[in-house]
DNA sequence: CATATATTTGGTTATTTTGCCAAATATAAA
DNA sequence: TTTATATTTGGCAAAATAACCAAATATATG
């Protein structure tokens, strides 16, 4: 793999990696029906906010979500809802995953 | 978060997990084409065989592909095509992204 | 059975990621 | 300006990842 393929496969890790963790996909999900501040997101995770603000941060560097400051407080956005599509395939991974370690225990 | 939701997410950032590396990117779409054996693979790659092999086994375990064995070959195989979906949001990310750089460029 | 090829597994080291705490910033209100 | 609230940043320790080498395993062939 010669260094500009190498290259673009990792820009396109660094995208997916930054959807790679609960936390993450948790706050994508939230943030697909609203945008939410910073409080509120800490307030349904149940983590440090300097931790959940850590998330986020890793979010906008990944450019899958965008910020806006009113007052003190910052809302965070989806501003790459096309990362939603991700979820359906991980459901059929998941399910079929699930599906077949079932047929494996019937036969076995 | 309850240790449900909890869950859930753990099982769906596992998944996602298994792609955020430039070199499993590579490997899933190698084998969008064509099934392919380790060897094939790792020449493409140009990693050590056990490093390639272990990649194949991150992507097994999370259910994206599958794998039979023809003889001393093992042939890998794309289980679940519709993790192809994600490069063309992660390409709209990147592209965005690009574009917004760009923007800031030039008003600066 | 011995040999050669393909793949996986174990082990080690280096790097990255995570999460929390404490401290620094920013903004609004008293 | 002081105080209170919201958020980010720096730093540290624990955990997870990644890559390579060496060794183990499996399978075909001489």
């Amino acid at each position: 793999m010669d260094a500009k393929k190498q290259a673009l496969y990792e820009a396109r890790a660094r995208v997916i990696k930054a959807m790679a963790h609960p936390t993450r996909l948790f706050i994508v999900e939230e943030l697909s029906r609203k945008k939410k501040c910073v409080c509120e997101l800490t307030e349904m995770v149940g983590a440090d906010v300097s931790t959940v603000s850590k998330h986020l941060s890793v979010l906008k560097s990944a450019g899958i979500v965008s910020d806006e400051k009113h007052g003190t407080q910052v809302f965070y956005s989806l501003r790459m809802p096309c990362v939603l599509n991700f979820f359906n395939c991980v459901e059929s991974v998941l399910q079929t995953t699930a599906r077949e370690q079932l047929q494996l225990l019937k036969k076995g």
